[in-house]
RNA sequence: GGGGGCGUGGUGGAGAUGGUUACCACGCCGGCCUGUCAAGCCGGAGGUCGCGGGUUCAAAUCCCGUCGCUCCCGCCA
């Protein structure tokens, strides 16, 4: 693990100019000349006594530099100090620059039973462990740099769609009637009334596209009250949404979202995300190799994967998901395949329909499927029709209706799981891992 | 909801044909040490072996139940 690196200094000296005049970024020491005043602060990461002389190694959001002592160092691990000092370059010192401490300040006292050691790799402890003291294992370095890239996949997306003319939005999580799949919906008392948690923001950025907006995207939690406990379900997590108006098929979404992520793994590769990568060991498809993905039909997906696993499948589960990337890996370099096509029953009523097929397709990435979309139905006359075959009534959707009753354009979208994302770039083996604060069947907390 | 595996100090593991003081590493406490960087050396504290019941002279070990974790499937992003 590249503790000393710089990479994270960024500009940090700047920002914390007008809060905090004297204070150095961690890892800024290392650039500054011998025998200058500094002052730095933040947490104790490792002490190390040897006698008449002690290392302290702090951490702060832009890395680490040391700090030596005369004699014992007057801290403990995780204990929150502002120290100053003297900048001394010496060939030993990590970085070849340390801080002679003079003054120590206190800031912030940690106990010293920390039930997880902070400095240690996260991955020599178990998943459980970990989230049950997330507060702690969120300071571990390879953890909070697996958020950084998180937060830079957040930003991107959103710089990419706007770019393309999108406006973001923030649509309501709780809504009065669970309509879409009518199962998994999480019960909330509003004053005494039954509403739900939105499993999608599905209607509320169609609704937006009818606005006139005609591009939206959304970034926000969605809710699946479903009671699944896998190493890639979460129930609740992050979606990025997308829905733009005046399309003419499926193929200008795929190509939207191809764009999205090319635009990502390039962002990814610079600044903080970078180091996350190369903390994990991880590594993104370039530009090139993502215009390869290729799209196939339901159909023909499922000919590819049982012709692979060597059984006969009649659906597209976990297993023909991983041999589908394994083939368009093999067959185009890329490790992601777009599939298309999927028959009505396998997708919601509002799904544009296609013979016994829909207008809609998966993005399988790395053997997971992160996005669903497709193609919706704008035509009001042709919604209601659809609603018999799906056991529905005009009535059950209330205002849904009149988003296609006063005219709106053709259009379409997807969405794709923030976590999982996160989970399937950094290699990492349950996506509650890629969550800051996950909530599962049983978890709740912290 | 169905099936498999596993629960041992704070963390991660060993111990499993039953046998008496349950082992190791890291962490923690005390001591030594002036260049560490996963510091080193010496000493110490910390576990009713998930919980309950059973078999037995004797259970971490075998049996039953229960709870928890984990993997796979169903379902999904």
């Amino acid at each position: 693990m590249p503790e000393w690196s710089t990479e994270g200094a960024r500009q940090m000296g700047e920002t914390d100019a007008q809060t905090s005049p004297v204070r150095t970024a961690a890892a800024r020491v290392a650039d500054m000349d011998a025998g200058a005043v500094v002052q730095v602060a933040g947490w104790v990461h490792r002490v190390r006594e040897l006698g008449q002389v002690s290392f302290v190694v702090l951490r702060d959001r832009s890395g680490f530099v040391q700090i030596v002592y005369e004699g014992a160092a007057p801290v403990t691990s995780e204990t929150v100090v502002r120290i100053q000092g003297l900048t001394a370059a010496n060939e030993k010192a990590p970085g070849g620059m340390e801080v002679r401490a003079q003054e120590t300040e206190v800031l912030g006292p940690a106990a010293l039973d920390a039930p997880i050691p902070v400095a240690a790799d996260p991955d020599g402890i178990g998943i459980e462990t970990l989230l049950d003291h997330r507060i702690l294992s969120l300071r571990m370095p390879k953890i909070r740099a697996m958020f950084q890239l998180q937060s830079e996949i957040v930003r991107l997306f959103a710089e990419y769609l706007r770019a393309q003319d999108f406006t973001e939005v923030k649509t309501s999580k709780l809504i009065g009637s669970g309509t879409e799949g009518g199962t998994g919906l999480f019960e909330v008392d509003y004053f005494g009334e039954r509403v739900f948690l939105a499993q999608s923001p599905q209607f509320y950025k169609q609704a937006m596209v009818a606005s006139g907006l005609e591009r939206v995207f959304e970034i926000g939690a969605a809710y699946r009250a479903e009671k699944h406990d896998t190493p890639r379900h979460l129930n609740e997590y992050v979606s990025l949404d997308v829905e733009m108006g005046f399309i003419d098929g499926i193929d200008d979404l795929m190509d939207l979202e191809l764009g999205i992520l090319q635009h990502i793994f390039a962002g990814v590769k610079d600044g903080v995300a970078a180091t996350a990568l190369e903390q994990y060991g991880a590594s993104v498809p370039d530009a090139d190799a993502l215009s390869r993905t290729p799209r196939i039909d339901y159909e023909e997906a499922k000919a590819i994967a049982s012709e692979r696993t060597g059984k006969r499948l009649f659906d597209l589960n976990p297993e023909a998901e991983r041999v589908l990337c394994d083939w368009a890996e093999a067959e185009h370099g890329i490790e992601a395949v777009f599939v298309t096509g999927f028959p009505r029953k396998k997708r919601p009523f509002y799904t544009w329909p296609d013979g016994r097929q829909t207008a809609s397709f998966d993005l399988l990435f790395r053997g997971l499927e992160i996005t669903t979309g497709g193609k919706r139905i704008h035509d009001y006359d042709m919604l209601v029709g659809e609603l018999p075959k799906f056991g529905m009534k005009p009535e059950d959707l209330g205002d849904y209706l009149s988003i296609f009753r006063y005219g709106c354009p053709p259009h379409g979208g997807f969405a794709i799981g923030l976590e999982r994302l996160t989970q399937k770039i950094l290699g990492l083996e349950n996506v509650k891992a890629a969550s800051l604060f996950p909530r599962d069947r049983k978890r709740v907390r912290p």
